[in-house]
RNA sequence: UGGGGUGUAGCGCAGUUUGGUAGCGCACGUGGUUUGGGACCAUGGGGUCGCAAGUUCGAGUCUUGUCACCCCAACCA
């Protein structure tokens, strides 16, 4: 038996500190989460890997609906002129989109996008929807995929097709519209808290930053293990500015025609993403049991053994009944193989029955988020001790990303200060005099962007901590993903 | 689009300098012994060496062309 190659197993998967993005590309190859497809950018979604996207829908789902919205279904194909109606949107998008010329050798009378997102032809649908006061507000989402032709990809991160939902509401004033956009990105950011375990930040885009098309854009911005940030959601109050491009226009109480105000907001596949690169460590993924495909993996040990098999058949039962996601590994394969394969894999908690646990009347029972430790539960009343079990892993996997973050931002007043924070792989909050001059300075310096501007807005200098002019913000400063 | 690199079994690689039967590790099939942290023994299967021309008695290896992918900058949910 070869001891060192088996406790050097962990090192097949990049060293985490190292060499952050190798590990994480190993890591999504190797849980089985996805397969790189044929055409560049694009990805192959792996059962264990949808399961994820799966859960995600279903908690989103739950949510959108609590507040109100219904799905709905557009078409993939956008003629190219939709486009062309909203000129920032245009402007933004048109070098990404791939376009559809010919249908066999036959050239198009006009040409296709496949869409990059749906404003447009959502926007073109609701100005034959809408007439009247009475006809608003729409709450719409949609549950699709979206392709944009990026120079670079990374799996999650960014893919040339890649799978969202999109909300598109209309309303009758600003102010409810606006109300709208805050709410969405708040049951984004309850969603990221509760479901994945994932604190993030949440904040308004700078101009530079801001969604082609929109009058002002927020975002979730969440922590990734390196410091770097990743935009994990948006809301985008649109204003009139798809309404006037597409004539959305109804007729008030007052007797006026007026345009509608608009929302848009979107979470994608990137979720998947972000959920590796917060919570992931040296052994490979770690999901929060509200996510996890399998929750729990029952391994049986030393099956041949006689009662083995039965005690972890009714244990399976046991767990089902009580509602947990679980799966009986009965495969030939030795118990350490098994051990590392889903510890890499994430599975929050892993349930040995063996002859020796049948005796005692309990299950061995180790922890993914605390590898390593080893302890013992009773049988009886399994269901609910496993359930606690995995509560107790979803808060405590949130409080650990948490203080993570916490202790990652750092205050700062100069430029200097600005480029140690983003070296020490924090994120920087400063002052901003909201001249887009000193957010190119970062870039180019610092290759750091803007993130967000929180809600909270308590000023903490009087002076831009790039220039020393009037603060007008106060910002976060990050290397993103 | 600029700079660098790699294409050999499912995966990871050696072999190329100096041309001479296509190799190794893991994975996979079968039989047996095993099973509480990646087991062992035996025995098998799997390749037009990225593609195309050329030189040669003979090319994974040399020449020319070509394609694909990866990394770093620029672009982005």
């Amino acid at each position: 038996m070869d001891k060192n190659n088996a406790k050097n197993f962990v090192k097949e998967i990049a060293d985490i500190d190292n060499d952050f993005p190798q590990w994480y590309t190993d890591v999504v190859r190797k849980t089985e989460l996805v397969d790189y497809g044929p055409v560049k950018g694009t990805m192959v979604i792996r059962p264990y890997g949808y399961g994820i996207w799966e859960n995600i829908q279903k908690e989103l789902d739950t949510r959108f609906k609590d507040t109100g919205h219904v799905n709905a279904y557009f078409p993939l194909f956008i003629p190219y002129s939709y486009l062309l109606k909203e000129a920032e949107h245009v402007e933004g998008f048109a070098p990404e989109v791939a376009l559809v010329t010919h249908v066999g050798d036959e050239e198009l009378a006009e040409k296709l996008v496949v869409r990059p997102t749906s404003e447009t032809i959502i926007c073109d649908m609701y100005s034959k929807w809408i007439q009247s006061w009475r006809d608003l507000p729409i709450l719409v989402n949609q549950w699709a995929n979206v392709v944009r032709w990026e120079k670079t990809t990374r799996p999650f991160l960014r893919t040339t097709e890649f799978l969202w939902q999109e909300g598109h509401t209309a309303h009758a004033t600003e102010k409810e519209a606006q109300d709208e956009t805050i709410k969405m990105l708040n049951v984004y950011e309850e969603f990221c808290r509760n479901i994945l375990a994932m604190p993030v930040l949440t904040g308004r885009k700078s101009e530079k930053e801001k969604f082609a098309g929109a009058v002002a854009t927020y975002s979730i911005e969440a922590m990734m293990r390196d410091g770097k940030s990743l935009q994990a959601g948006t809301s985008h109050y649109l204003g009139e500015n798809f309404a006037k491009a597409f004539d959305i226009k109804y007729l008030d109480k007052d007797g006026v025609l007026k345009y509608v105000h608009q929302t848009s907001w979107g979470v994608t596949t990137r979720l998947i993403g972000a959920i590796i690169m917060v919570h992931g460590d040296e052994r490979g993924l770690a999901l929060p049991p509200k996510v996890a495909p399998i929750q729990a993996v029952v391994l049986p040990i030393a099956s041949f053994k006689p009662g083995v098999n039965k005690a972890c058949e009714k244990l399976v039962k046991a767990l089902k009944k009580a509602g947990i996601r679980v799966y009986l590994d009965d495969r030939d394969q030795s118990p350490g193989w098994k051990f590392n394969e889903w510890e890499m894999k994430g599975v929050p908690v892993r349930i040995e029955c063996g002859p020796r646990d049948i005796e005692a009347g309990v299950v061995t029972v180790a922890r993914r988020d605390q590898a390593g430790q080893k302890f013992t539960l009773p049988i009886d009343k399994i269901g609910k001790s496993i359930k606690e079990l995995l509560n107790n892993i979803q808060s405590d996997m949130y409080t650990k990303a948490k203080d993570t973050l916490n202790s990652r931002i750092k205050e700062v007043y100069s430029t200097a200060e600005l480029g140690v924070a983003l070296d020490e792989q924090c994120f920087a909050l400063a002052m901003w005099c909201g001249d887009e001059k000193c957010e190119l300075e970062v870039k180019t310096k610092f290759s750091a962007t803007t993130r967000n501007m929180p809600f909270d807005q308590k000023p903490i200098a009087k002076t831009c901590a790039i220039c020393g002019g009037k603060a007008k913000y106060k910002i976060y400063f990050a290397r993103a993903y």
